[in-house]
RNA sequence: GCCGAAGUGGCGGAAUUGGUAGACGCGCACGACUCAAAAUCGUGUAUAGAAAUAUGUGAGGGUUCGAUUCCCUCCUUCGGCACCA
């Protein structure tokens, strides 16, 4: 039979349900072996079905997992399904089709496409996040965020996108736009659900450093969540009818600031729009019908119109009140002004124009006093913002000091003065939970006029997603759950008496927080998954996927971890020891994949016309694993023509017409060696590259000689080879005789010894360029290397004087200095 | 603006405790097979030059016998954040 024939008569689809019926990809529970949790990132089963970027990944993993199994680890590998999502949802708005009945679709189709490729997947533990029998354990592990007081109602401005008519997590919103339809966001009061990921900032910023991610994953996650330390300050209000002693107690401004060594240079103070003491000073502030309509001005501004106008800075004085500088009792001006935001820090800061950017273009504008408290810049041109030098001037105290050294002395005599202390702020705001939509996790909660906020049983979960008519969010702060009264209306599980549900539901990033769990034992009803299960397997080993989720999805689930390992559900604080990003593959006119670019390839059309073994190999010999590549269809054909070659190697030939085993003992054993270092970088190209040069030379072999290679050889060579071509490998290993699968077999040892050729070609520099190479054995000594190098007729001719130096590395290299 | 990643033939890419730059593959050229074409196989393929040789890893400088690799300055591309006080 020939490889094509192979191909064309659906061999690799025989091997796939041979695989599948025998279950030889079982992670079995327990067990002598080493364990090695190898996860993908689930999909999202889309209605367009799987594109080349998918099955990229998987292969990767799939690869590493062969790999691992031959070399005698018990191996988990699973997939599942992250089915909530909107666009299920959408398209059951358009064509009333239910949610569930496109998910059952779609996951059918993804499916049949992973399959198609041969992963080796152990399908008996399949999860769907969709599944009653999986959010039993979505739902449960919010009550025990509510139970701990880490998700809290509470009813803010959130982002809101108009179009989806949701509310949205901060981490949804990009460049001030909805991540999902491109919207410009805009800010809603709307009652939340929110989950204080806030309260794990600290743990969540230092266990950053412990694991082994990209860098950029790891400097991503550090800037969301945005720590910085500097000092809380209290400024004394005082107004026109009230003195000083007075208002103490009473009327103050707290800020937040980074540098408390420039407090002698605040001239002015300035509070967001939002900020509530506005309102408290009602009465006080002389011109409140100006300011009045400055704060409804930025309200109606959406995000992106703030930050595009954020080089023109707006605001108003507020006339009738001052702010005292605690650290000299000067009177400075209080300003309300949208460039500062209600949501980080205090809501309000001090203002130092001299060396801030915001606070001297804003000084400016309005024509405020700009002191010089650091030397070292032109305060006259722009501010002087270097912390780490200077010096300290107008500010009595600390003159003479460098601000480093002035930001200590200064917290130290505000703590002092009990006008401020030591303070740290984080950028990460808390996790708005609830989505007004229909396709997500109901939440288990409900509302009794009696109880107030009252969980459900744990023995009443799940709380079943209940059919609906209307799929069409409301955009009235409730889901079309809201419509359905004999769900929405239910008895209060502490008193009995009448109580409505609640109705919101969970993002879709609630199923994905945890799911690497539920592979540990997908059918416990008892349990997430039985400890002594999670204490085996866990933690993931290597967790693979794309960069897009590095502060959504990848947050998100340390988060969730940590409160499980907080509560002692899981053995381990930090989910995913080892990380790594797929890059992105893009169109073959180097432009991102996409439908209206019309330079999207779908892998069905090149399993189809090559075989997943040749899809698989191209995939992984684009270039490197991290990187963003284009595809070619016609590159394929290297990898294409390889397994061609290897399918000819790979045929039993009569034993006479072999040849010795030691006529490629040397390029065989460097190849092993080769190939297995780099499946464990995954360093993939480069080990199918050394692949392909010992088909090569084999051929050169077969072609001086006459005669085909050893058997034992061909079957080592199929056996490193299997990680990545399983279906040609399996059948030419059945082909070569053998009843049992190429996978039960073992990784093949090399001989150190044999992955060193006896000869070289030794290049000898003089004064740094190469001039001769001579080709003598590998451990030639320096004194007979030296003098073979000087007899060489070229080298003579540059080697004019005797040497200066004469530099000697064994087996690399000789060179002369003169 | 800030943070991160990266710039190597016609193309995808290889090589970094500093040691023959361009492995492997695509493409291209020529040859074999063929009536012919495709497929396949073989040879060649950084640039200039007939050759010796010279130049060459984004640009410029530095360290070194020797730099794609280390240091400094700059440019470009991609990704992220963006009034976070």
């Amino acid at each position: 039979m020939t490889y094509k024939d192979f191909l064309n008569q659906d061999g690799e689809k025989r091997w796939q349900d041979k695989w599948l019926k025998e279950k030889i990809d079982k992670a079995e529970d327990f067990g002598s072996k080493p364990k090695k949790y190898v996860l993908d990132m689930f999909p999202y089963p889309s209605g367009a079905g799987l594109h080349v970027g998918h099955p990229e990944g998987y292969t990767a993993t799939d690869v590493y997992s062969r790999y691992f199994r031959l070399k005698g680890f018990n191996v988990l590998h699973p997939m599942g399904w992250d089915a909530y999502g909107l666009p299920a949802e959408n398209y059951a708005i358009k064509t009333g089709t239910q949610p569930n009945v496109t998910t059952a679709e779609n996951v059918a189709t993804f499916k049949r496409q992973i399959q198609s490729l041969g992963f080796s997947y152990d399908w008996d533990r399949e999860i769907n996040t969709t599944d009653p029998g999986y959010y039993k354990w979505t739902q449960w592990i919010f009550l025990q965020l509510f139970k701990k007081g880490l998700a809290y109602e509470a009813t803010v401005p959130i982002n809101f996108c108009p179009s989806c008519k949701t509310g949205l997590a901060n981490e949804e919103v990009k460049d001030g736009k909805c991540d999902r339809c491109g919207t410009e966001v805009i800010k809603k009061d709307m009652r939340q659900w929110m989950l204080k990921i806030t309260a794990y900032a600290d743990r969540l910023l230092e266990g950053v450093d412990k694991l082994d991610w990209p860098n950029s994953i790891k400097t991503l996650q550090k800037n969301w969540i945005g720590r910085s330390e500097g000092a809380e300050v209290t400024f004394a209000i005082t107004t026109a009818n009230v003195i000083p002693s007075e208002a103490e107690g009473s009327l103050k401004i707290k800020v937040y600031t980074t540098r408390p060594d420039t407090l002698f240079g605040a001239t002015y103070m300035v509070l967001s729009p939002e900020h509530k003491l506005v309102q408290e000073l009602k009465d006080k502030i002389s011109n409140f019908s100006e300011v009045e309509k400055y704060i409804s001005d930025a309200k109606n501004k959406s995000d992106l119109e703030r930050t595009e106008l954020n080089k023109n800075k707006t605001g108003v004085e507020l006339k009738g009140i001052k702010a005292i500088n605690p650290v000299n009792n000067v009177e400075i001006p209080i300003w309300i002004s949208d460039y500062v935001l209600s949501t980080y820090g205090t809501g309000a800061i001090m203002a130092v124009p001299a060396h801030d950017d915001r606070d001297f273009e804003f000084a400016k504008k309005f024509d405020l006093p700009i002191i010089e408290v650091i030397k070292g810049g032109d305060i006259k041109k722009e501010a002087y913002t270097d912390v780490d030098n200077g010096l300290m001037v107008n500010s009595e105290f600390l003159n003479g000091l460098m601000p480093e050294e002035a930001i200590g002395k200064m917290t130290a005599w505000l703590e002092e003065k009990k006008v401020g202390k030591k303070a740290i702020n984080y950028k990460l705001r808390d996790w708005v939970f609830s989505r007004q939509r229909y396709w997500g996790e109901p939440i288990p909660l409900v509302h009794c006029d009696k109880c107030g906020i009252v969980p459900l049983d744990e023995k009443d979960l799940p709380l079943t997603l209940p059919e609906v008519k209307k799929y069409e969010p409301t955009g009235t702060g409730e889901s079309p759950l809201a419509t359905i009264d004999i769900w929405v209306n239910t008895t209060c599980p502490k008193c009995g008496g009448p109580a409505k549900r609640e109705t919101n539901t969970m993002p879709q990033w609630a199923g994905s927080s945890w799911y690497w769990l539920r592979y540990i034992d997908p059918y416990n009803h008892e349990n997430l998954a039985d400890p002594k299960k999670l204490k085996y397997w866990l933690p993931v080993d290597l967790y693979l996927g794309g960069a897009e989720h590095a502060v959504l999805h990848l947050l998100y689930a340390r988060f969730w971890n940590m409160v499980l390992f907080d509560l002692g559900a899981v053995p381990f604080e930090e989910p995913f020891t080892k990380l790594i990003n797929q890059g992105l593959i893009l169109g073959e006119d180097n432009e991102k994949m996409s439908k209206s670019r019309g330079n999207v390839v779908n892998p069905d059309d090149i399993v189809k016309e090559y075989g997943a073994d040749t899809f698989r190999l191209y995939e992984m010999f684009m270039g490197p694993l991290e990187d963003m590549k284009p595809w070619s269809t016609k590159n394929i054909l290297g990898v294409n023509r390889f397994l061609f070659k290897v399918w000819e190697i790979g045929q039993n030939k009569k034993e006479e017409l072999r040849f010795k085993n030691e006529e490629i003992e040397i390029i065989l054993n460097k190849t092993i060696k080769k190939v297995g270092e780099d499946i464990e970088k995954m360093s993939y190209n480069t080990a199918i590259s050394a692949m392909m040069v010992l088909a090569n030379e084999i051929n050169k072999h077969v072609s001086e000689t006459g005669h085909a290679p050893s058997l034992q050889n061909v079957e080592k060579f199929l056996i490193i080879l299997s990680s990545f071509a399983p279906h040609l490998t399996e059948e030419l290993w059945a082909g070569l005789g053998h009843k049992t699968s190429i996978f039960k077999e073992a990784w093949p040892e090399y001989d150190e010894s044999k992955t060193i050729d006896s000869e070289i070609e030794l290049p000898v520099q003089v004064n740094g360029k190469v001039r001769a190479k001579l080709k003598v054995a590998t451990d030639i000594s320096e004194a007979d290397a030296v003098a073979l190098a000087k007899a060489d007729e070229n080298i003579k001719k540059y080697l004019i004087s005797e040497p200066k130096k004469v530099i000697f590395i064994k087996g690399k290299m000789i060179s002369f200095v003169i």
